[in-house]
DNA sequence: TATTGTTATACTCTATAACTATA
DNA sequence: TATAGTTATAGAGTATAACAATA
């Protein structure tokens, strides 16, 4: 579907660019140059809802980047850290397993975790392969305060689809958490 | 969020795997390996939209993917093929300015479906540096099948969420097309 | 033998910068 | 100068395979 993941830097994006003239030309075609975003026809592609769910979740994702921007924190940290202080002593494979991440990736991310002393790795008493994950005393503090930035992300969500409607939304997809 | 993106090769993922026994232990934590994934609490997690549209997403793509397997569209070459077909003589500029795709990306998506001759490059005559974007012949009539099977991808949705929620869904992110 | 964490590789996607040819 | 298309590079993220330690 469509790209365009990240921060908008510039953040001009889609402000008041485009005079937004001309109807479509006469003749066959169109010329160009001339037309505009908002004319240009989608057809199909309205009517799936993959396009759609993925515009939002990139407008959703930027958002929450921007919002705890100061923090440092992005939606994959976030969801690394919640799980972890919500059930400490879990091994790498349930964290990985329970997000769908690739246990390969939650290595690097943990260790980018630990490092800034959010999270600790212990070894597991009973089974000596696995690490059981902990929030430090700072991760966990650091957690609070990333939860009230987050929380403001999700007024956003709610101001931009209004506030019934993100209710709705959370349930259609619950069955997806 | 969380991660795991693309087609499942080998197709096993979730299925069947883990019997799902044993509740948590009764004493003060859990021992790592007998706790099944859907007792690992999410916390605040349930409550953020962007994790659930983040899961839905990756969810409704590998749908897609597997649905469009056959004949090797993924969902941004369909997107791609959906506006040129209804905008013909598209610059390039304006077709990633519309679906969100890097330029610099969609050059070698165009290269691509160029090869497969699905697409063509036009020389524009109003505006020599720009292309523009037909459907070949070939390119319509593979169209034509691509949103037949884009069709039945957009059934197993509605399969998954329900007729109804999928509508809703598609009116609350009418706003993010 | 199988699993956990790890390392490494390849491929997709995103973000940028710079180049060229035009305007 | 600015824009369209292109090339190149760096960084996330994803998919795999393989290895060491342990079960």
């Amino acid at each position: 579907m469509a790209g365009n993941s990240q921060m908008p830097k510039t953040a001009k994006s889609r402000a008041g660019l485009q005079p937004r003239f001309g109807r479509k030309q006469a003749g066959n075609g169109r010329s160009q140059g001339d037309v505009m975003d908002d004319e240009i026809a989608l057809d199909a592609l309205a009517g799936h809802a993959g396009y759609a769910v993925r515009r939002f979740q990139i407008w959703i994702f930027q958002d929450f980047i921007r919002t705890l921007g100061a923090v440092d924190i992005r939606p994959t940290q976030y969801s690394v850290l919640t799980v972890i202080g919500a059930n400490p002593g879990l091994s790498q494979m349930a964290v990985a397993k329970r997000l769908g991440i690739e246990r390969a990736r939650l290595v690097h991310l943990l260790d980018s975790l630990e490092q800034r002393e959010l999270v600790s790795r212990l070894r597991s008493a009973t089974d000596r392969r696995s690490h059981a994950l902990h929030l430090t005393a700072r991760g966990r503090t650091a957690l609070a305060q990333f939860r009230r930035l987050a929380a403001e992300h999700e007024r956003h969500v709610a101001e931009k689809i209004g506030k019934e409607n993100r209710e709705r939304l959370l349930q259609i997809l619950s069955a997806f958490t």
